[in-house]
DNA sequence: TATGAATGAGTCTTCATTCAT
DNA sequence: GATGAATGAAGACTCATTCAT
């Protein structure tokens, strides 16, 4: 199992290493070296298994919006046999809201999109799999709404040392997913 | 009012190419060398006038938040005229999403200041304004779930060709700042 | 006949790939990735048939030397038949002017010659080889006049869009060859 | 007149270094930091010169037909004088085919023209030059023929221990010069 | 035998920053 | 005060070559 002639699994270390990396650095100050040092590879590893820079980035997004659909998944399920949906949904972003490595990850891939366009549809992922999740519980247009109001409180808490609180999480959300 | 020979002129002039820069190449993309060339001053005067890279960067998102605070001031007004404030603000919101680069460059600043806690006051600028202006209508909780899903919006639009349109907009605002 | 499984077949294509390259990238462009590419073998292939690179590009321009021996044998054959040698000479040379490629293959090896002396006799068997093949039509001296004439004349076209045409070669091959 | 704080001197020291050392290595040996190494510079200080190692190549060459121009003068004057121009030009050209380096690199002129068109007009200086200078003589044919046979006997002395010695390029000369 | 994986040296290039003028 | 020159560190990327399999 270790990295050693064991392509897949040293491909997979030095996308992990670059994600880890992603909420420290940001995308733009991810390195060749950085990565390297961080995946435990020669520098040379990861060129050899990424073309370009850009191509590594991409693919740490990708396990980025990998590990955001497990995420999902689980928010699903909770969601499913919830007996108040916008509250329960409340307790799911305020915990979110206390992850900080995965809100910059997050608004680095938006950034990031922002200037690459190829990134787009990964940088969709997260808000259009939480509308479709939340759209088993309400309509489609309430769904995106909700969905769009967690965004924005995630912005908020990365730049606030006082995230919205459950309450007020709850209070909004029930006013978008009650409305038609 | 040439640049030459006027320090505050060409200053402002520096700081401004960098603002321009900003949506074009994002903030890990300025330089001195692209700025200077921008700003069509010599490549010692960003250095002249700047002690390190970071310092410009800084001032350049000062100056787009300035910029946002004009923004502002024009949103006040039209909200305080305004017979349906939800309404108004959807209008206001709808053109906003349609504004890439100022757009972009405010991801831009949530991203530097996810990476950089020294920003974090500069980015909080909008959305607590933002707040601020909207609580003369609504009360303050009302104004920042507003204010916070108008953040969301903009997330929204930067990776989707369609933004939320006007009518959207203006229902969940309504819901957001209707309820108690 | 298949590559695969046959060892002097696969050999050969590698060569015959690096030769091919050489009008394309230079004898300095060639890389182990880009023959192998080219030559659809794995990269693996190229260093196994080949110790060095140094090698897998003397055995190209061995190849190209072949090649132009096959190219002399046929204005052997042309000139053995001829009324008028020079005036056949300059004809033959003037088809040679038209091929690019063969042209630039054969300055790269006088270049390579230039810098690795181990490739000079490489580099004189097209002019020994005219050289010997016109000496049974006019004395040894004429032949090597004329010989060296025609490498001038393509050193010349090289660099010129137009290059010397037949009546110019023909006047000065034949001022050449008949003088004693 | 030291290298530091002197543009223009420290420009020059650079292009000869590449200059000396494109008979060492070749054309397509040339790196930065030999470059910088020979000229004895910080590696930076070429970059910063030549935004590019083409641009520091095609300098070297234009240096190098430079100083091809003087030689043509010093010939324009032998020949001026001469009571026997074949025989002044063998004379000449004998000599010329003792400075290896001088023929090493006129020949990477030639390899390099054959790659990048842009240097075509370069690689066509000293041939050109010469049949003009010739031309004051002869007949422009005639000077042509005159100056095509020297390169290809530059080319023969490249890759030949024993180059055309000065007898035989005088009969050859004269009958390409005579002729009409 | 044959080959994909691996890597370390080396390439060009960019750049923040310093500093002499 | 202002600026062009200067440079050393660092970055992305390529590649010959080695080697385990």
């Amino acid at each position: 199992m270790s990295a050693a002639r064991n392509p897949a699994e040293r491909r997979r270390r030095i996308v992990e290493a670059a994600c880890d990396l992603i909420p420290e650095v940001g995308v733009g100050g991810l390195t060749h070296r950085l990565v390297a040092a961080r995946a435990d590879v020669p520098l040379g590893a990861t060129t050899y298994y990424f073309k370009t820079l850009g191509d590594l980035v991409a693919a740490a997004l990708e396990a980025a919006a990998e590990l955001t659909a497990e995420w999902l998944r689980r928010w699903a399920g909770e969601l499913a046999s919830a007996a108040d949906v916008p509250a329960t949904l409340a307790a799911l972003t305020a915990a979110y809201l206390r992850e900080r490595d995965r809100m910059v990850t997050w608004n680095e891939m938006y950034a990031a999109a922002g200037h690459r366009p190829e990134l787009r549809p990964l940088a969709r992922a997260w808000n259009d799999g939480l509308t479709e999740v939340l759209a088993a519980h309400v309509g489609p247009e309430a769904a995106r709404r909700a969905a769009v109001f967690v965004d924005g409180a995630v912005l908020h808490a990365l730049v606030n040392d006082d995230p919205l609180d459950q309450d007020a999480l709850a209070g909004a959300l029930a006013a978008l997913m009650t409305q038609p």
